[in-house]
DNA sequence: CAGAATACCTGCGGGC
DNA sequence: TGCCCGCAGGTATTCT
């Protein structure tokens, strides 16, 4: 499910048929999402073309005419292009007819999501302005990193994913990021050593890269039978895995709570002191 | 102010 | 089989 490489496939494999595409129709089935979405909201997306698609963090922008569209699949949400819509499904909340007929579809069971229109700079957005740094960008150094630390008595897990201090790790790349770069990760953030953010930062980029490219030789997928981005489970070192041998060294993974999120780790390859 | 706890939901798997 | 419990990859808000 969603972290930030499921977020940028997403948009990727939408691009090429949205991008251009004028808003014809539009039904909201549950407005209930993370924020109740306004009674307005059909009639204010009718008739805009969507000029581009981005993203900035897990927040996908439909940059509109007049509007920005923001969209966040929170922990369970998926679009679906559709060509041929048939039936409804579970969970479809919303539905945005194109005017080549093409129908994107919101499905969302935990209705964490979000789906909000701004007309300012989506980046002034509250949501958005408070958001660190992308961490694919050239923003994301370990001197910036160890500066955002510096006085961080949490853990570097839970630093990690700080949306203030970088953008788009989730629970799983916080760990698959800390067993690579071989950190606890519940080493006081600001006992980071340089050399460790700087391996850091190189295996946060590799993982989430990875995980991107994957996304990339499912997305011919992206316009299925069913319309469903083609998500990508990957080899996960870590995450999912506890009380399994370690795939470096075969010691037995140890399970945690950090943060009250479920965290696995390495005792070897991970231990506390380098 | 930082950090921790809480809240929002449904679905699923495990234990009994 | 069915019920109850805990847990799930996010994150804004409330609390201490």
């Amino acid at each position: 499910m969603p972290e930030l490489p499921e977020v940028e496939t997403t948009l990727r494999g939408l691009s090429p048929y949205l991008q251009g595409n004028t808003i014809v129709q539009v039904s909201v089935y549950c407005r209930k999402l993370r924020w109740p979405i306004p009674i307005e909201f059909e009639s204010r997306l009718l008739q805009q073309p969507i000029q581009k698609l981005s993203r900035r963090g897990k927040y996908m922008l439909f940059y509109l005419k007049h509007d920005v569209l923001l969209i966040h699949l929170g922990m369970s949400g998926r679009l679906h292009l559709l060509t041929h819509p048939k039936h409804l499904e579970k969970h479809d909340h919303v539905e945005i007819t194109f005017a080549d007929n093409m129908v994107l579809r919101y499905n969302d069971p935990r209705r964490f999501g979000a789906m909000l229109l701004t007309s300012k700079p989506p980046m002034y957005h509250p949501l958005l302005s408070h958001l660190g740094v992308e961490p694919l960008s050239s923003e994301f150094r370990s001197e910036y990193l160890l500066q955002s630390l510096k006085n961080k008595s949490a853990s570097i897990k839970s630093s990690l994913m700080d949306s203030k201090i970088v953008v788009g790790i989730g629970n799983i790349y916080a760990a698959e990021s800390l067993f690579l770069a071989g950190i606890h990760p519940a080493m006081p953030a600001k006992q980071l050593t340089k050399t460790q953010a700087e391996e850091l930062v190189k295996c946060v980029q590799n993982v989430l890269l990875k995980a991107i490219e994957k996304g990339g030789t499912t997305l011919k997928d992206f316009l299925n039978s069913e319309g469903k981005p083609g998500y990508f489970a990957q080899q996960l070192n870590v995450y999912g895995r506890g009380g399994k041998p370690c795939l470096k060294c075969q010691t037995m993974l140890v399970s945690c709570l950090l943060g009250q999120r479920s965290t696995v780790y390495c005792p070897i390859c991970q231990a506390m002191d380098h």
